[in-house]
RNA sequence: CGGGGUGUAGCUCAGUAUGGUUAGAGUACUUGGUUUGGGACCAAGGGGCCGAAGGUUCGAGUCCUUUCACCCCGACCA
C-alpha cells in the first residue's frame, strides 16, 4: 500500500474519552473510529489485524478439526423463550419487531442458534462428534461499554459448540480446545495465563478463562509463584492454612460488647486473632421467582467471595441489605451470630465447620459469646465454600503462594454438559437406540478484544507496539525526501521487490518530513521500518525496530537480503 | 440502574460566575513561498444552527425549563 493513497487518520491528540493505552493509541493511529457508546467503525489498519487475527484462529481450528459455520446475526426471539434465557438476558439483549411484528434478537452468543442447527440434522452417536465453530459479529446492550474495544457493545467474537455422546468425549474435546486456544495466543505473541473460572449464569462445570495480563485488565487472578495455577478470584481456592493462630483459651460464656460490631473491634476487644471470630455477612438474594434475606458466616479472617456466595445459595444475584431490613425480620446488625438465629436461610464457609474456641454475636445487641464450638451446628446446616483467596496465601496444588495479577479476559471455554440440548429437545440415538441430549462444550474468544488486549500489553509512551502476527504491515519503507530521486528510486524498487515476495509492506511516499513520518511509523507500530535518508548518499540506508527502538545501518545494496532476514 | 461530569470548527479546548460588537486559540485542511533526519517557518484562505426544543429579554454560547448524547465512579457483565 502506498501511504499517499492510504486511509489511516492519524491525530495527535487523543480522543477526549479514552482513558486505556489500546483506546488512545487505536483512535490516534487511525485503526478504530467511534460511532456511538460502545460502537466503533473499523479503518483499514483496525481490519487488516483484525483478519490477522481470524487466520490465526482458523488454522487452529483448522488443524484441530472444527468446521467453521456462519449463523443469523439476527435470531428469533422463539429460541430464546425455548432456553428461558430471554429472561435471564434481561437489557443486555437487544430486541425489535420485524414488518409483520414477529419479535427478534441480535444474537449476544449463540448456543441457542448452534443447538437448533445441528437437533434433527445430527441424530445418531456416528455422527459425533463434531465441533462447529464462527467468527462473528455479536451484540450485547452492555449497562456500561468503556475502554473502546474492551469493552464494546458490538464486537467481533469467535464462538464454538462441540456435541458429544458422551462426557468423556467431552473431556477430551475440551483438552484439544484449551491447547488449541493456548497455540492461537502463542502464536499472536501474547503472554497470557489459563486459569480456573466461574461458570457464571450460563452454568456447567470445568470452566477456564484466557487471561492476558496487562495493569489494566478487568479481572483480578490469584496465580502461584511455584507452579501453573491460576484462577480467576470469582474462583480462586487456597491450601489449608499453614500456621494456625493460638487458640484463645476460654470457656462458653456471654460477654456485654458494647458498640463492638466489627470484626476488628472484636479482635482487639478480646485481644484475639480474627481467626477466631465468626464474620456474618447478610445479603439480599435474588432468585427468579422472589428474593430473601441470606446470612453467610466466615471466619473473621476471611472475605465473603460473592461470586461463590450467589452460587451457593442458587440466586441469580446478591445486593446489599441495609440495617433496618435486617432488624425487620429479627436480626441484630453488628452482632449476628449462629446460635439462637431468627429464622433466616444461612449458608457456612467449610472452613468454620467443627471449628473451636469461636466468637460470634449473641443475636441481642452489645453482646457476644466467646468460648463457642460450631460442632452445635444442626445437621443439615448448609456449608461452602465462601471465602475469597487473598494474597499469601497457600497455593491450593502445590506449596507454592499465590499472589494477585490483573488479566483480560479474551477467552472463556467451558463445558455445558446439557444443559441447552435438554431444554432445547437436542438429542441424538446411542449405540442401544436410546435417546439422549448432546453433551456440549462451548469456547469463545474475543476477537476485537484480542486487538485492544495486544496493545495493552505492546506499548510504550509513542504508540502501538505490534506483535509479528498482529502488525497491519510488516515493513514500512520511510523515503526521507521524496524530492531526492536516488532515495525515491530504492524505495520503489524496495516496494515492488517486497510486494513480489509476498512481503505485507507499505510504502511512505507522503510529502512530508522525516519527523512527521517518523512518529506515525512509532504510533502506528509496524514492527520494521526502513529509512531510506540522508545515509544513502553515503551507500546506507536503516532499519528501524520497532520492538528494540533501534536504528541500524545496513549497505543499501545489501537491505532486502538484511529484511528477509529478519522475517526469518 | 444509582452518583458525578461534559456537549462551542475534523480534533483538543478557551469564552458561560456578572447576557451586549462580526464567537476565539492551537492543531488539522487549502494556496503560494522558504525549508528538508524527529510532528518546520512565513503569508493568505476555507471551515460553526455554540447538542436539540421551548421560554425569559430590546438582545442569549452565556439565564430558566425540558430533552438527547457522550464520559467517569459504582452496580452489572455467557
Amino acid at each position: 500500500m502506498r501511504m499517499s493513497r492510504a486511509f489511516i487518520p492519524t491525530e495527535k491528540e487523543a480522543p477526549k474519552d479514552a482513558v486505556l493505552s489500546s483506546h488512545i493509541y487505536l483512535a490516534r493511529a487511525g485503526f478504530i473510529a467511534q460511532v456511538a457508546s460502545g460502537l466503533y467503525n473499523l479503518l483499514p489498519l483496525g481490519k487488516r489485524v483484525l483478519k490477522k487475527i481470524e487466520r490465526v484462529i482458523n488454522e487452529e481450528m483448522e488443524h484441530a478439526g472444527a468446521q467453521e459455520v456462519e449463523l443469523s446475526f439476527v435470531t428469533p426471539a422463539e429460541l430464546w423463550e425455548e432456553s428461558g434465557r430471554i429472561h435471564k438476558f434481561g437489557k443486555e439483549l437487544l430486541r425489535f419487531k420485524d414488518r409483520k411484528e414477529n419479535l427478534f434478537v441480535l444474537g449476544p452468543t449463540h448456543e441457542e442458534m448452534m443447538v437448533n442447527l445441528v437437533r434433527n440434522r445430527v441424530s445418531s452417536y456416528k455422527q459425533l462428534p463434531l465441533n462447529l465453530y464462527q467468527i462473528k459479529t455479536k451484540f450485547r446492550d452492555e449497562a456500561r461499554p468503556r475502554f473502546g474495544l474492551m469493552r464494546a457493545r458490538e464486537f467481533v467474537m469467535k464462538d464454538g459448540y462441540s456435541f458429544h455422546a458422551s462426557t468423556e468425549d467431552l473431556d477430551r474435546e475440551f483438552d484439544a480446545m484449551e491447547a488449541a486456544y493456548k497455540r492461537i495466543l502463542e502464536r499472536l505473541g501474547l503472554d497470557f495465563r489459563i486459569v480456573e473460572a466461574d461458570s457464571g449464569a450460563i452454568g456447567g462445570s470445568g470452566s477456564k478463562e484466557l487471561m492476558v495480563l496487562a495493569e489494566s485488565g478487568e479481572d483480578t487472578l490469584a496465580v502461584c509463584d511455584r507452579c501453573e495455577y491460576g484462577a480467576n478470584i470469582e474462583a480462586a481456592r487456597r491450601s489449608a492454612r499453614r500456621e494456625i493462630p493460638e487458640a484463645p483459651e476460654a470457656d462458653f460464656n456471654r460477654f456485654e460488647t458494647p458498640g463492638i460490631k466489627s470484626i476488628a473491634d472484636l479482635s482487639a476487644f478480646f485481644h484475639v486473632d480474627p481467626y477466631y471470630t465468626l464474620k456474618a455477612v447478610a445479603k439480599r438474594a435474588l432468585y427468579e421467582d422472589g428474593d430473601e434475606i441470606v446470612v453467610f458466616f466466615l471466619r473473621g479472617s476471611d472475605d465473603l467471595q460473592e461470586v461463590k456466595a450467589t452460587n451457593a445459595c442458587g440466586a441469580m444475584e446478591l445486593v446489599d441489605v441495609d440495617e433496618a431490613e435486617l432488624t425487620a425480620i429479627g436480626l441484630v446488625p453488628g452482632f449476628i451470630g449462629p446460635l439462637d438465629l431468627a429464622s433466616v436461610r444461612t449458608v457456612f464457609d467449610n472452613d468454620v465447620k467443627g471449628a473451636g474456641h469461636m466468637i460470634c454475636g449473641a443475636n441481642e445487641p452489645d453482646a457476644h459469646y466467646v468460648g463457642v464450638d460450631l460442632s452445635v451446628l444442626p445437621e443439615e446446616a448448609q456449608y461452602a465454600e465462601l471465602y475469597e483467596a487473598k494474597e499469601g496465601d497457600g497455593c491450593p496444588v502445590c506449596n507454592g503462594t499465590l499472589g494477585y495479577t490483573k488479566g483480560i479476559e479474551v477467552g472463556h471455554i467451558f463445558k455445558l454438559g446439557t444443559v441447552y440440548s435438554e431444554p432445547l429437545g437436542a438429542e441424538f440415538l446411542n449405540e442401544n437406540g436410546k435417546a439422549e441430549p448432546f453433551v456440549m462444550g462451548t469456547y469463545g474468544m474475543g476477537v476485537s478484544r484480542l486487538i485492544a488486549a495486544v496493545i495493552e500489553q505492546h506499548h510504550d509512551d509513542k504508540g502501538c507496539v505490534w506483535t509479528r502476527a498482529t502488525a497491519p504491515y510488516l515493513v514500512n519503507i520511510m523515503v526521507s525526501n521524496i524530492k531526492d530521486e536516488a532515495q525515491m528510486a530504492l524505495g520503489e524498487a524496495l516496494y515492488a521487490s517486497l510486494r513480489a515476495s509476498g512481503v505485507e509492506t507499505i510504502f511512505d511516499d507522503r510529502k512530508e518530513r522525516f519527523g512527521f513520518k517518523m512518529k506515525d511509523a512509532e504510533l502506528v507500530g509496524y514492527p520494521l521500518t526502513v529509512i531510506i535518508g540522508k545515509e544513502l548518499a553515503n551507500g546506507n540506508v536503516q532499519l528501524f525496530d520497532r520492538t528494540a527502538g533501534e536504528k541500524r545501518d545496513v549497505a543499501a545494496e545489501e537491505v532486502e537480503k538484511h529484511i528477509m532476514e529478519w522475517l526469518g
